[in-house]
DNA sequence: GATGAATGAGCATTCATTCAT
DNA sequence: TATGAATGAATGCTCATTCAT
């Protein structure tokens, strides 16, 4: 009579709760959101959602990791097509439009547990290597195209351009300046001043 | 005979409930902290707490503030003497040292908390507009002197540097990297190059 | 497979809530009575009352509202079938029962809470104009047949017998006299006296 | 140096205390005042109230009896000069002025608190008792002159009396109904009609 | 698989009362 | 006498989690 499990649904149903869980925690914050009301955003009983997360720990581990996880993918192809500027840009781009979508109390929110937890902390540089490296990869290629300066650390440029990008987001979002675009020229500017050769 | 109500006290008090919230804080989270842990931490009964404090809400904002506001109080007489690159390093020095003492998540905490609460926002937009304006006067005191490009629109400039100093904190604090000269070090390279007048 | 839910259980369990703050209520008052009693009166956890009743003032709300609908049922048949006084004489009798079951403190409460509360009072208002509307039509019917004296306004003899009820009720409840009979000997002499016509 | 204490700022300070918890018994009923409120109202330190009333319920107590008490000293000129239902107005018109003052809710809360607590229910009989020999008197007296029916039992008739004077008293507060005049109109017609002999 | 009622420890907050000054 | 800061147990209420159906 039973059917065996259904994996897809599993998906499924995990990924409606994902995004229930971050539409609360967008609005209160993970430890001010409840289940109660996440179940209620997923149309979904308790048990049914405990079917698939076995705490709240762990279905705010898992949204960490996928806000984190979400840039990656674009990165690599820029990466490669233009100057490091650009494919920096993308991903600042990107970013910049979660805050102005209501993301930015969450990803400073994301911040507080990874510094606190090291387990999220964990999954998180893994995920964050990744990015790194596609950036490194970049600036070298800059580097040896000559429109990045030779003196910089690539490892180094890249933790602080991507610090720069989460910087200018959160302080943005923290002065209710919502304007992605805005949010952007900022950026291309400082990178593109810090990353330049000298004697342009 | 009758002692008068001491003021003298009350700040003794509420600067020893705010010293033991912080820690409380620090550790745990504005949410996740208790009450009863700050009572605990500030050897004090409720009774005695709430007497200085209304709400676990008022000691949230009382602490952003005082957060916010420690940094401000050096930065006028760095900016006049120094180049606005040292007097900004000043204040990135001592907010690194936040970050390597532990403070990483708290002030995560409270950009998340600012971004969501008005009125948590209002109050330290107010402090953040003093020190924004102390940063604009060392930037224009830079391109009056020339150490300073003039394209740069001062006001857009010291936000990007502001944000890039928390972002570079934030960032490694999630990185568990604590040195603040290492931190301090990559933010001056940022800033050098992000200030520096073309064709230097 | 999924039960849904089920409204004879809801049912059930505020009856079962309701019963329990009744006699909560009675012993201790409304305001000194705890949620914490109720829950053990009623067999039940805090967290599974609240999922009936928001707060304990809805509890309250209930409560009022219940207490002074009971007498209502019984009030249409009689006042169609005997005189006036006897009709009348039902409702006192019920009412002087209760005062002997006890509940004279938690009328006086009711009371305070009707005058205190708006609420409360509004709507114990809508419960109360049905029972007086009964009254009134009772003592209208009297002043056709000719038992009841036709210079008796009957709204307002409706309430002044409604009030000498109740006081009487809850003086005796004060004295501590609980005979519910002799409490309706003297407030069938009353009224005999207050609706006849005079030259009996 | 030090003075013997002064009987008369006692009394003073008492009667300060009594008023102030009045006005906020009033306000808040017995159970929901707070001590503090008090103080405050009667401009006076936790530690100077403890002085001169032990606890809450002391005051309670005190009050209680205290507004019972007032009614008493007019009542026995009124009794001897006038009829009955002269001398019974005179009080009923105290009485519904106090409603009208807004003291209505705090009578219930009294005779709530004497109907559960033995001890204040002991004091406030004995204010009781006095009272109603007043009234017992004065319908003996209008029996004897033939303004009141001989039939009447005159310790019934003056519980009767009373508790219809509570009564209107009461259900005109739930009401809202504030005119002391109207409730006296009210109580007189009733008082009238059930003390008068028949065929008048 | 899914439901949703139930649990009960835990939470922020209050308040009658005390006591050093 | 008077003050008012302090106490701390108790309050009304919440919520992550479980489990019988």
């Amino acid at each position: 009579m039973a059917r065996l499990a259904d994996p897809e649904l599993a998906d499924r149903r995990r990924r409606q709760i994902l995004d229930a869980a971050i539409a609360c925690f967008r609005r209160r914050g993970f430890h001010q959101a409840t289940m109660q009301e996440i179940c209620a955003e997923a149309s979904m009983s308790a048990g049914a959602l405990y079917r698939y997360y076995a705490s709240k720990a762990e279905i705010i581990g898992a949204i960490a990791e996928d806000k984190h996880a979400e840039t990656d993918v674009m990165f690599l192809d820029a990466a490669r097509k233009g100057s490091a500027v650009d494919a920096l840009s993308l991903v600042a781009r990107d970013f910049f439009q979660k805050f102005a979508d209501g993301d930015g109390a969450l990803i400073a929110d994301i911040f507080a547990e990874s510094i606190r937890d090291d387990a999220i902390a964990e999954a998180l540089h893994k995920i964050n290597a990744r990015s790194t490296a596609y950036c490194i990869e970049a600036i070298k290629t800059g580097q040896a195209r000559g429109d990045v300066d030779r003196n910089l650390d690539p490892k180094q440029a890249a933790n602080v351009l991507f610090a720069a990008i989460e910087g200018i987001g959160l302080r943005r979002a923290f002065l209710r300046e919502s304007d992605p675009d805005a949010a952007l020229a900022d950026f291309r500017e400082l990178a593109q001043r810090y990353l330049s050769p000298p004697h342009e």
